[in-house]
DNA sequence: GCTTTTTATGAACCTGACTCAATATAAGTG
DNA sequence: CACTTATATTGAGTCAGGTTCATAAAAAGC
């Protein structure tokens, strides 16, 4: 009993302070977005003096990186949920899109965020790793697809990745705007999009015109046969 | 020749000072960034007083909608000019495409400055404006397709939009960031997908499955001809 | 020329990010 | 437990830079 009843090591404590700094500068920067969130209002709602946030990090902008991260890597967890609650490859995509549709839309401000850490991130830089692995989970996805056969790559994985978010990302932009408009139309076209572009031919040549040409086929041969 | 040496009226004057200021503001903020830029710099580029910039401007993010602003005025001439140039529905949206990625990857900041002033804008703000100017392009082009009878709109035209510009906007932050990567991949690729996916049947029906289709269908009929 | 209105100036102001000498708290030691 | 060393916290003070405003210059009106 006596070592759960106190959690507070060195080291927990410190953690749990970083953790509180964390959750009141996302607050903070959700709130009134990064120009006109103050340091000393990050501090007091996480109970600590201005001094200490420094302490932990080096800086405002590199606060706003450790949020953005936090924000995708929940992202991730979610994303992965919600591809591995399906079995069929295009029902994943379909999921993911809509996940992430939904996510974005709600906390749209982040979407802005992460543009000005990516801005000064160089190609290397730690703080472009969380969206990383985020874009891998499509990736998972459609080479698994390639892998069933149910998809082909007709085009380089990240010209069709860049597709797939762009599409979603600047649609959620407008969703964010035009709060009329229906998420399921983005995701709906996505997916057929997937299915005509990169689906295997057997499966997406199941349209009408195909199989007008297989009834006057079988009308001709059944004409033929019956004459021999 | 009096009135034409002299090219300073009071409102001629005081438009070269506001043009000279926002030149500058351009300069200053695609050298820096938006937070590093100094107003005191801007000032000093335009040969005014830092006072004189509040004239102009109420401040210093009204400053950066204005150089946003006319990036995109300028970059939608660029963009009618090179849709201009062709005849063919569909090689006019691979100009676009391409004459949309080559801008946007070489002034990459100001999709950043974008996202920040569309950020704190809503739905009818005038800094907005400029950004329906430019999309609207592409409208144009999609439209007539739809006329001419090349395209067909199999989903709503914003969401149709959104995936191209998506796609387009995505990409040109990959192209940014990988510099070996090849933006032909991409208007190649985009220029598929719109034939494929919003090209009318019959042209897009000139693949290999149908033509052996027809080679079937010609053998059958000679072959009844010959006994009849 | 003299008055009024418009435009320009830059020193002073003020907010807020960031620093640092002083202090409190925990760990180590005998 | 007392005492030393190491670590964590504090908040008043510094400073950069955006914004304002009393003052001056320039233009317009008469």
């Amino acid at each position: 009993m006596a070592k759960l009843a106190a959690p507070s090591t060195r080291r927990e404590k410190m953690e749990a302070k970083e953790r509180a700094i964390l959750d009141a500068a996302r607050i903070e920067f959700s709130e009134r977005g990064f120009e006109n969130a103050k340091m000393s209002a990050i501090a007091k709602r996480a109970e600590v003096a201005e001094g200490t946030v420094y302490l932990y990090y080096r800086n405002k902008k590199e606060l706003l990186d450790a949020v953005v991260a936090q924000f995708w890597q929940i992202l991730t967890q979610g994303a992965r949920k919600a591809t591995l609650a399906h079995n069929d490859t295009i029902a994943k995509l379909k999921a993911l899109a809509e996940f992430h549709l939904r996510e974005l839309v709600k906390d749209f401000d982040f979407v802005g965020f992460t543009v000005r850490t990516r801005e000064t991130g160089t190609l290397d830089s730690p703080s472009l790793n969380p969206i990383r692995g985020y874009v891998a989970v499509f990736d998972e996805v459609f080479r698994q697809g390639v892998d069933r056969g149910v998809f082909q790559e007709t085009a380089p994985l990240w010209v069709i990745r860049d597709l797939f978010y762009g599409t979603l990302e600047y649609s959620s932009r407008t969703l964010h705007l035009h709060k009329t408009r229906e998420a399921q139309a983005v995701t709906q076209h996505l997916t057929e999009v997937f299915m005509t572009l990169y689906g295997n031919s057997k499966a997406a040549r199941d349209d009408s015109s195909l199989q007008d040409i297989e009834a006057r086929l079988a009308s001709i041969e059944a004409k033929i046969d019956a004459r021999s």
